[in-house]
DNA sequence: TAGATTGTTAATCGATTAACAATC
DNA sequence: TAGATTGTTAATCGATTAACAATC
């Protein structure tokens, strides 16, 4: 049931959301949900909150609505948030320091196995529990651990440089915080893309136009 | 030319992307471009380039294309990144000062002129030349130097608790990174999301499905 | 059984792409 | 002028919403 050839991008970036949502109703105790009360706390529509789970499987009952906790499960698998995988942190400033510290990648699947920057200076230095190491020994790093994932906190230009040897070494996720398009050059890995300085003129336009 | 109602969010979105790449071609010294071989340096289509620019106005020539640096100048009006609006940062924990110190705001139209954090702790210490204050001030400070826009890097419940009296003290624009839903409450303010975790997720739907 | 609510098909709406006349 | 390329209208495509039969 969670082998969804054909769902648009515009449903897989709802999940999360659903799943956040389901999260707090089985914190505070709920049992079920009917979509159009879903809807009311969500600010989808109940249609579309029925289309969207229908792309993966019937998860509902007819007369009862959903099961809060297998349908917080069955998105969770469906995200991969139950997986464990390796993934390593690349640039130890102050955005992948906040990003390694500030997240829990392990709720999400991901487990960080090592951090990376190319400033000698940080070598050594613990982050997380984790000792910063010089990008130098990325290669061997790889070779030994595997990592699958790579979460970049590093300007365009360094990424760029970078990534070519990341996929030749088996990593098929990127965290992309920086603006290189690694899915123009590379469309074979799976790329997520966070631009802040997108968001922060998007917030500029709409405090000019609204 | 920038006082465009119905223009949707999709082509909003565009827009930083447009600026950026505007950017990069006027540091190359490139004097002007059609939209086809934008298309090809941006991926998106021609004629979507042209519908999306023409929200705004007619700002090629027929026969010749568009000049780089006037239509940079036009898009970063039209995003009001020329404008400078006082901002306040609200959490100065690791995703806090690590948004004050590697985000740009001076190029996208902001100023960041406080930084405050509920933790005593943490008064008085200085990030980007810039004292950290207690929340406790916030009331005194807003009256005193009237910020527009709060950057909220705190928890859901906070951002919930504190937003009603941001609202009150003529804050307009939010930087949201919490999963407080401002807009929900608060339909007359701007807000854009940044919802990190979410994008976490995405990533791993992407690994476990492409 | 009757009421509720799903899963799913059909209708609508909006966004993207294609086409082309206008014009530099 | 001829060629290039826009601005804009029309066609297509995809996503959202509405409707309803199936069924718990």
């Amino acid at each position: 049931m969670s082998k969804p050839e054909g769902v648009s991008i515009s449903v897989i970036k709802r999940l999360p959301r659903y799943y956040r949502f389901l999260g707090e109703l089985k914190e505070q105790g709920m049992i079920r949900i009917s979509s159009k009360d879903l809807s009311a706390k969500m600010g989808f529509t109940a249609s579309q909150i029925r289309q969207d789970l229908n792309c993966f499987g019937g998860f509902g009952q007819q007369g009862y609505g959903y099961n809060i906790e297998s349908l917080y499960e069955e998105i969770g698998r469906i995200l991969g948030v139950d997986k464990t995988r390796n993934a390593i942190l690349i640039g130890a400033g102050n955005l992948g320091r906040a990003v390694a510290l500030h997240m829990s990648f392990e709720k999400r699947g991901f487990n960080i196995i090592g951090i990376f920057d190319k400033n000698a200076a940080l070598s050594g230095q613990m982050i997380r529990g984790l000792p910063i190491r010089h990008t130098d020994g990325l290669y061997d790093f790889c070779k030994e651990n595997t990592p699958v994932v790579a979460v970049l906190c590093i300007p365009s230009a360094a990424a760029k440089d970078l990534t070519p040897e990341l996929v030749k070494l088996g990593i098929k996720g990127y965290w992309n915080f920086s603006h290189y398009d690694i899915a123009s050059d590379f469309p074979d890995v799976a790329v997520e893309n966070v631009h802040l300085s997108d968001s922060l003129m998007t917030l500029s336009y709409k405090i000019s136009n609204f």
